[in-house]
DNA sequence: GCATGTGAATGGATTCACAGCT
DNA sequence: AGCTGTGAATCCATTCACATGC
């Protein structure tokens, strides 16, 4: 109900609920510009097929910030998520590999904007260094790293690399001093406990879906 | 809410598991090119930082194939999780958008190999049509989905697109008759149940990133 | 002896249900 | 009345611990 309760609270909010709180984020982002002034738990619920008491729970990991009998102020709490997840400030990126993936991904939208900023792409190829992407990020030697992590702040990296380089571009982000890594390459890293880790596993996915289409056909699902 | 598990003759499989079997079975494949012959759920655990009922319990889904005394025979383990996993042929995907992202997916060998064949990519942008990937996908209009699919067979849809024609795009793969979809656009989707989906959020392990960041700088994680 | 396979115990996350505020 | 915030109940995943079989 006060503030203490707010820090004690934190360190026990799990991904799983940080994940949905970026989702709640940008739905209500969507719903300021539609110019809807309050939400009910009930309504974000409808939206996302979820159970309302979970949102509200979700919500209430920071303090109350709901009216009881009228439901959440759309931009005061969408400027609380803001704050909450650390995005009220733009944090600095860097990626490893210029590929086609590290490319997308600095291309991106979604990680380029709105509280993430891509100081740059790293890549061994001499014939990519120098060039620029699409929308403007220089391609630097890994050389640069450490020097462009400590002159811009950079905070993140993100790997995109191949599997067999993964584990080498990791010793090399670790060792530039940046804080947390988001990894593309399908490979379990030995990994450094003083740096965040969160791994993404894009083929998991398809074979999800192979796994479920198996099952159509066997007649069991 | 409810398609997440997936049901098989034997069992309920959640996607938790489907998951790590599909780490396994990477893993495995490793194990088989050093030669190894057998490998202990133990060995497993240590590899993935994992406990070791939970990795024979994973694998004990599909019935029982250690041996006690023993462990798993490596390359009958792979097999038998390539069969369980329905990759032992190949499915057909198709991309929806030749942007970055659906360019990078296109090639990206975790996708277009080992189970997976890409047929086609498809955009509306006529200056895209016509062209082919560095590995030679080509990019069709998607007055060509449902003549794709009907003819090369295609199961898996890849929702490649901004978020804002995300919904289009999700109607006309589900028209064309694939039964399987992966979406990336940070949307929430109208769903056909008949139509099995999984979406996946690139943004939200950033703003976890950030969220982590933000935590230490508060000197409360 | 050694490692699997599994019922029982634990730990987390989700949902229920209602007290409490507006 | 309506909707939040939350203890209690439930559900699901993970871990423990041991009987079982090589």
């Amino acid at each position: 109900m006060t503030q203490n309760r707010i820090q004690t609270d934190r360190d026990v909010v799990s991904e799983l609920t940080t994940g949905r709180l970026s989702v709640y984020l940008r739905c209500l982002s969507y719903l300021q510009s539609l110019h809807q002034e309050t939400v009910s738990s009930a309504e974000l619920a409808a939206r996302f097929h979820l159970n309302s008491a979970q949102i509200r729970k979700d919500l209430a990991c920071f303090g109350e910030f709901g009216t009881r009998g009228v439901g959440y102020n759309v931009s005061q709490l969408k400027e609380h998520l803001i704050r909450e997840l650390g995005i009220d400030r733009s944090r600095k990126v860097i990626i490893a590999g210029a590929g086609n993936l590290g490319m997308a991904l600095a291309d991106y939208r979604g990680f380029n904007d709105n509280g993430f900023h891509i100081a740059a792409l790293l890549d061994v190829d001499p014939a990519k260094i120098g060039r620029i992407s699409r929308t403007g990020i220089p391609v630097l030697p890994y050389s640069d790293v450490k020097r462009i992590v400590e002159e811009q702040n950079v905070e993140i990296g993100i790997i995109a690399v191949p599997a067999d380089a993964a584990q080498d571009v990791y010793d090399a982000l670790v060792a530039s001093g940046l804080s947390a890594i988001l990894n593309f390459a399908p490979v379990q890293l030995r990994t450094n406990e003083k740096v965040k880790l969160k791994s993404v596993d894009l083929r998991i996915n398809l074979e999800l879906l192979s796994f479920y289409l198996k099952g159509v056909e066997d007649g069991t699902a």
